[in-house]
This record gives structure tokens, C-alpha cells and sequence, in this order.
DNA sequence: GTAATGTCTTTTATCGTGAAAAAACATTTT
DNA sequence: AAAATGTTTTTTCACGATAAAAGACATTAC
């Protein structure tokens, strides 16, 4: 089957959404830039356009004929890269009742349930195992590591650690710097969110993770700033299988933001230290209030 | 060509120094467990033995017949794991001169280049990224960020965090804990490899690993831990292809072991983080000095 | 002459395939 | 009956092949 076409299809959808009110489309590059794709993507992308009688294409001319109706977007499931697939799978069974520590992971097994070539699967466990959730027996199986009690602990120190280091370094910016900028506009969407917290509580895991990757790129070192992903990646997964108590939990923790925020821009070493602290501690104690006490580590 | 067995003829040069004095071999699974391989290669390496005339093979009696030669071993080069092959090549080309930042890394060229498959490199580069040298662009290439002074910097800063810290978890492990007595022995070695510190300067890196790790492992932390594999492989290249003052300095290093050591055996806090600050200090100073100043980054 | 379009080439992503190695099952030996 | 050997099945590792996507080069339009 060799390739997917899912990144032109993925493209094509946003491209239709880009389409909506303007009259005319920009150049072949310049689309390419707005969509992240290759000019022969967005090629391709104008041809099926045209073909739809969605454009009129000749050469500069890219007119708008009709607004994009809901049969002209390819399906959502189509968009989604095998990467994306694999992971979400793959994360469902981690999850899930019954993946207990020290288990063996097939990746035939695997990639056969997924439907999907094992190579695909033997990349997707290279790159997942920097997680430090599974682990790779030379020339033979993997072991899954579980997601216990004891990854939670040691995820959370690493946290801390690298967060109150960035946490400090953000403070000691110059006035001038870009960060201050940005700080300000997430201040204003956690207001807008704190606001609406009745109804918008699901929408903090993004102005989170965006919060809190802001804080760690401060730091400048790369190794701090890709260890968010470990952090993102588990409380991704772990919120959107587990749903208990999300409002109470969010509108806790945009108060901590803020708190936080406050005395960041105070940049006062010793309130940023304690504002810090004290939203880690929360999340920290969130994340192991909700790992089943069942879950642990089987001995080796 | 699909794979090579260098799994067996690797754990047949193994086997060929184990024969040496004994006058008959153990059971297969305990020769497996032995070489750390499965019995089928076991029995494929029993086979070659009695073929070539080494010893008698019948049933559970493997007596051997005559001391192994030079000839019976196979070359080095074929013992060699397709991923270390890679390892190699790619490492000699990211410390060539000439191996800047910003460099485009193409899997195709890398893989005619070396004489492997496409697949093997892929999966080799994904490994090696979180070593944070190299990043991929999605749906494209890699880009290689260099082994620059900024790396340097990085990598060393998270060092010193981590090892501060399991030091510290170090010393406050209980009298009876087993570390105890690692750390017996290797002051021992320590103390030998310094008494003759003329002739065997060059074996401290093997020790300075193991010391290091040793010390890691009592954070009890895995990220920690398997952050040691990026310190490891960054040493092991990077001295490997840079020998200038080689005895000088791990001259220097075996005494802050020792004084590392001390300190660690008095469990003394005070004194151990000033012990490891120091070390640390020294080998900061000395990966430093040994980065060509013309190597920066090229702004992006 | 710069920036677009048109065309052609190279590289990446993915699969199926086959040998090496591991693992599972069956049989014998002590 | 426990542990070894003998046999068969399954899984991992690595390759070449192929479509998707990116990138490079040539040509045209403004």
C-alpha cells in the first residue's frame, strides 16, 4: 500500500477552510507556506479544487466559485498520519485495565491489530521510548515498564526540577524581551477562561501546555525544553481517559496560573519560587490521585 | 540481503575464549545464558565447533578437542551490529570538520554511503535524536544542530543538576545498601589505575563510566538514569577522536574520584556536593576547551 | 529581473518479503 | 519429574520496491 496521502488530504480540508470568504487564492508558494505543505501538494490540492468546481485555476488566477459544502471535506479519519494512528492505539492498550508492568510487547502482534506494516510499529517504539515507559530487549521483544506509581514520581521530580530552574530564568529576562509579550496575552486568555470556567473548563489542556512550554523554553537548554513533550504526551493521555472531577481540577489550576503569572511579572526570585512550587505540588498530586493504587510494578 | 548473523558469529568468538582451558562445555541453555544468546544460536555454534573439528559433539557430552587458533575466530568486523556499524560512520562525519550546524542530513545518501538499507538508518536516526544533535523536519529531512559550544553548555548544565542531586540520594542510602561495597571496589581500581597511571591512562574512561553510573542509579530516578547514555556517548566520540592531553587529564580525574569517593564514604552532604561540584567543574572545563571555537551555530 | 508556474528528479514513508534469532512445543535422558 | 536435547513456530531485523511528498530545475509571466 506504500504511502498514505493523508498529509494532501489533511492540507486539502484546511485549505477549504481558508477558502471560505476570500474571492481569490494567493500564490502556489505562498499557499504552501500558509498550509505547511510542498507546492506539489498544494498542486495537487488546486487540481482537485478545480475538479470540484470549488475554483476556476488558470495559472495566477485562482477564483473562488462557491463556498466549500461538508461533502467536499475528506473524512476526519483519513487526515490523521500513521504515526498518529499507531500512537493513539497504542496508548489506548497502555491505559487500558490489564497492562501491567513488566508485560511483553509483540510489535507483529501489534501492527497486525492496528492493520499496518511493522515498520511503521518498530519506529513508532523507537521514538515512544524515550518516555521511559517501555524498554527494548536486544534482538528481542520489548517490555513495557507501566505507566505506576513510581513513573508519575520520577516524571514529577524531573518536573520540578527543570520548571523551577526555567521558572527562575524567565524571571530574570531582560524588560525587553519577547517572552513579556506573550506572558501578557496568556494572562488575558486565563482571565477570559477563569470567566467561563463553567462552560469552557476542557478547553485548559491547551492554554496549559502552552503556559507551561513558554516557562521551560526560558531555561535555553534543549534537553529542559524537550522534556516537556515527556510531561505533554502523559497528561494528554492520561486527562482524556480519565475525566473525574476535570472541572474542579482546571479551575484550581487557572487560579495557580495565574498566581503564577503574577509573580513571574513581579520577577521576584523568591515569589516566583513559592508560586511555582505550590501549582506543582497541585498537579503532582493530581496526577497520582488518579493512578489506580492496583497499578504497580511487578518484581523483575 | 535481509540480516546479517552477527549475532552468532559474535557469540562464537565469545564461546572460542570460553573453551580455552575447560575440557567440556555446559548444557545449551546454560552456554545460552552464558552468551546472553538464544539456544538456536547456541546449537548453530556447537554445529560450526564440531564441523571444524573443535570439539566432540554428542547429545549433553561436548568434549573439547583442541585449543581454538587464530583462524577459527571470524574477523572483528563481522561481529559488528548493523547499528553500531551506522553509530560509527555517523559519528565520525558529525566530529569531521566541516560538520556544521544547520546541515541537512539526507537518510538516502547516509544509507548508499555506508552500504545499508534505507530502513536501518531511519530507525538509527531516531534513536540518536534524543541525544538533541539532530531533528527532523516532518514529512522531510533531518537538520543537524552540531556538536557546538551551546550543546556543550546544555548537556553539561543538566549533568550537573542530575548528579548533584543523586549524589545527595547517594550518601543518604543506609549503611547496609550494596552500593556500599560497588563503591569499595571501585576505589580499589581507582586507587591501582593511579599507581600506574603511566601505562594505563586510557583506561579511566571505562571506569569513569561506571563510577558515574554507579552514582546515577542511586537517584532511582529512570530519566536520570538513562540521561547517563547521552553523557556516555558524547564522551566516548568525543575523546575517542581527541586525545590531545589525554594523560594529563585523566590523571587529574582519578584524584576527584578518589576525593568524590571520600566524600561519598563520610555521607557528609556538605562535603559530597563540594567533591562533585568540583569534579564537574574539571569536566566542564575540559569538554570545553576541547570544542574548536569555529564551531557555532549558524543562526537559523 | 524577480517571482510565479510548469516539469522533472530525489527523498521520504510504508509495505511485503526472507533470513537470523528467539521462543514454544515435543521428546528424550538422567 | 526435572532438565536436557530435538523440532517447529513465531518474531525480529533488514532489504528492495513503490507511491506520496518534497525539492530542484526550466520556463514563462509580470
Amino acid at each position: 500500500m506504500s504511502k498514505s496521502n493523508n498529509v494532501y488530504k489533511d492540507a486539502f480540508n484546511r485549505c477549504l477552510r481558508l477558502l471560505d470568504e476570500n474571492k481569490s487564492l494567493p500564490s502556489e508558494p505562498e499557499l504552501g507556506t500558509l498550509l505547511g505543505v510542498s507546492r506539489t501538494t498544494v498542486r495537487s490540492i488546486l487540481a482537485r479544487m478545480e475538479e470540484t468546481g470549488l475554483i476556476d485555476w488558470n495559472k495566477r488566477n485562482k477564483t473562488v466559485l462557491r463556498a466549500p459544502r461538508p461533502e467536499d471535506f475528506f473524512p476526519e479519519e483519513e487526515t490523521d498520519s500513521l504515526a498518529e494512528i499507531i500512537e493513539r492505539s497504542f496508548m489506548r492498550r497502555l491505559l487500558a485495565e490489564g497492562a501491567e508492568a513488566g508485560m511483553q510487547i509483540n510489535e507483529l502482534e501489534l501492527a497486525r491489530e492496528i492493520g499496518v506494516g511493522t515498520t511503521s510499529v518498530r519506529e513508532f517504539l523507537i521514538r515512544f521510548s524515550r518516555f521511559g515507559l517501555i524498554e527494548k530487549r536486544r534482538n528481542s521483544h520489548w517490555v513495557l515498564k507501566g505507566f505506576t506509581r513510581a513513573f508519575a514520581l520520577e516524571l514529577t521530580e524531573i518536573r520540578e526540577m527543570f520548571e523551577l530552574r526555567s521558572a527562575a530564568a524567565f524571571a530574570a529576562l531582560p524588560e525587553d524581551s519577547a517572552v513579556w509579550v506573550d506572558l501578557d496575552m496568556l494572562e488575558v486568555q486565563h482571565r477570559q477562561l477563569a470567566s467561563e470556567i463553567a462552560t469552557r473548563f476542557n478547553e485548559f489542556s491547551e492554554l496549559d501546555e502552552r503556559f507551561h512550554r513558554l516557562i521551560h523554553r526560558a531555561s535555553h537548554n534543549r534537553f529542559i525544553v524537550d522534556f516537556y513533550d515527556v510531561i505533554a504526551m502523559i497528561f494528554h493521555y492520561h486527562y482524556q481517559w480519565n475525566k473525574a472531577e476535570e472541572r474542579q481540577r482546571n479551575e484550581v489550576a487557572v487560579q495557580e496560573h495565574l498566581a503564577y503569572i503574577a509573580a513571574l511579572k513581579s520577577r521576584d526570585p523568591v515569589k516566583v519560587d513559592a508560586a511555582c512550587r505550590k501549582h506543582l505540588k497541585s498537579a503532582r498530586q493530581t496526577l497520582l490521585t488518579s493512578i489506580p493504587e492496583g497499578r504497580q510494578a511487578q518484581p523483575a
